[in-house]
DNA sequence: GCGGGGTAGGAAACCGGTGTCAATCCGCTT
DNA sequence: AAGCGGATTGACACCGGTTTCCTACCCCGC
């Protein structure tokens, strides 16, 4: 062996002005190879790569960052209150980023706080972020986006309306998704359909519920603002919402609950009130969390690709990295898709 | 105002340069100051901290980092199955490090990948990180300790098991826990008890396998190893273990799970074979998970204050930054604690 | 009044890369 | 064969801090 052992394994790791030397460059040419600049000749690049292969180089990801003027480093916002929501957009993101030397950094925020944006303006200014990317709701917050953009920090929004230009956003066509849930339950038979909206601050709770609305006036079922409720997006709000939907002098037979955890906790409030699955009530959800094939009933819920719409919104992030201008890319939308289980039954005769 | 408006506002954000200019020192004193070095006057500090406050410097972190020769990037490396399990715990390291200048950057990792260890060793080394936070089971992979202490990177394991000096881990009594579960099943009158354990990868099966035969035997109800079989810690391995214990000529009247999805899963498998819950069968779950709560009849668990557990790791991982020596830290053992709900009932007459 | 231990503050090198811009190389035109 | 223009390459400053090494200075005691 001819080569420097400390190259490769013990001691300091190899900087690139070891691979200059090795390759006799400059190290100039050796960033040069290492960002995939088009102006260095064949060989050249094959005496560089060789070099690094050899010495077991790694860029400095902190160095490479200082001198760029940017970190490599995402950023992932959030305020969503559901831990399998974030676990899984956070997955998808980490796929998209998966050998691309980005890595991911976690913000949980809060949205109610007043000292938001300055907390996430600390946060993106002093990392010098690469790019953030934003679940709802706080992908919503048009003070967030301003901030964002007053410190010209990419970002991709993750929401169920198209607020952005398409290279900011991933959208969800929850209004499809709702739609197609109550218009199962109608079509089942159901006439006194209760909703269990989420909070006004979430759009998807807008857009969800005006195509619960679209779904049974194109099937002739009556709306009866006496049956829709607004809930906070959490267990307890749904156990609460239950009981004051259950409690109406004419019930409804079905319920269909906004997100997943709600329409557990609608479910929660059937059980206490003595009622039996799915006989006396049905109840279906949305997002399609893994709880909603662990309760009983198994949910019936509409399936949210959450992990691909974060690998999406990732990808958008890294366009202009990979030479792809974001301007051009296109708009494709997530499109929500039922899951028939088994907590929506036929509606009995009245 | 006299002041450079670009200091605050627009433009460029100050740099160190401009504090030491504008507190007429030297950008090392300045250094010192934000290093908290004793070794400054006490009006020089106070001139210095002055005109950080009115720069609004904020130190960069990836210029300290290339001097210091480490980032300020804390490492959560996790193989948990569980989302609700790792948004806990990121949860409670975020808690600890705020305001800490530390960040958070995830990591998951497949521990039967032939490519483990190498693309731990790539995520180490390139970001230089500050330590790394490793729950189970990858906590408990050996490899994977030799690994960091060889990149000479601080950790903290949090496990069930003192596999470690106290400074480098969070240590859960599962004993403890386990065993007042499966106490309180046999107290509860049952003597055909079932038992779901985890993967043998985990040594937190083992430990809370343990605790349940230790509980019985004090209480000298029999163990049946036909009554004992493994799982894989996921809900559909529940499942399958609840058609196993259930189709047993004798089957268990009470069946205790180590963790929660499995749990529901044993839930899930007894619908399945028509039987009643809790009526029918007793089912006891460990972690208590959100979730725990949620199922119907709302699950009794073992509560781990996963959270919290998270926080005490992210505080031993930064004694040494804030001056405390490692080796002087206890070891407080965190204590499970069982939540009794809904789905643990006295054994009927047999 | 002067030497000395210990401390505040500064100059310059350095951490490990990238941007700028000029110099060199090359093949092809005339 | 000289002239040209784009393709390659390298020298050097610089990103924003920290560290090393060195002065200048402080307060004391002899």
């Amino acid at each position: 062996m001819t080569d420097d052992p400390r190259g490769t394994k013990a001691g300091k790791r190899a900087t690139i002005n070891d691979v200059a030397r090795v390759a006799r460059v400059s190290k100039k040419t050796v960033s040069r190879v290492i960002n995939q600049s088009p102006f260095v000749k064949g060989d050249t690049r094959e005496r560089v790569d060789a070099a690094i292969k050899a010495l077991g180089f790694t860029p400095d990801p902190q160095a490479r960052g200082l001198a760029f003027g940017r970190s490599f480093l995402v950023g992932l916002i959030y305020d969503n209150p559901s831990p399998t929501y974030v676990v899984n957009m956070q997955q998808g993101v980490l796929d998209a980023l998966k050998d691309s030397g980005l890595e991911l950094v976690v913000h949980p925020c809060n949205r109610n706080s007043e000292s938001l944006l300055e907390d996430i303006r600390g946060f993106v200014e002093r990392q010098r972020l690469f790019g953030v990317i934003m679940p709802p709701s706080v992908s919503e917050d048009e003070r967030v986006i301003a901030l964002l953009r007053e410190l010209d920090c990419p970002y991709v929004r993750i929401a169920s309306i198209a607020l952005d230009e398409p290279g900011s956003m991933v959208v969800t066509n929850d209004h499809l998704g709702a739609a197609e849930a109550a218009g199962r339950l109608a079509d089942l038979g159901h006439t006194r359909i209760g909703l269990v909206r989420g909070p006004a601050l979430f759009r998807s709770s807008t857009v969800r519920g005006q195509g619960f609305r679209d779904a049974l006036a194109a099937r002739g079922v009556p709306l009866d603002p006496a049956y829709e409720i607004e809930g906070a997006y959490t267990f307890e709000s749904g156990v609460e919402a239950g009981h004051a939907l259950l409690s109406l002098p004419r019930p409804p037979t079905a319920i269909f609950s906004l997100n997943d955890d709600m329409a557990i906790g609608v479910m929660q409030a059937a059980r206490e009130r003595g009622l039996e699955l799915p006989r006396d009530l049905s109840v279906v959800g949305f997002d399609d969390l893994p709880m909603a094939s662990r309760v009983w009933p198994n949910l019936t819920s509409v399936r949210l690709p959450i992990r691909d719409m974060g690998r999406m919104a990732a990808e958008k992030l890294l366009a202009p990295m990979r030479g792809v201008d974001p301007a051009s890319l296109d708009q494709p939308e997530v499109r929500p898709s039922l899951v028939v289980r088994k907590s929506d039954i036929e509606a009995v005769a009245d």
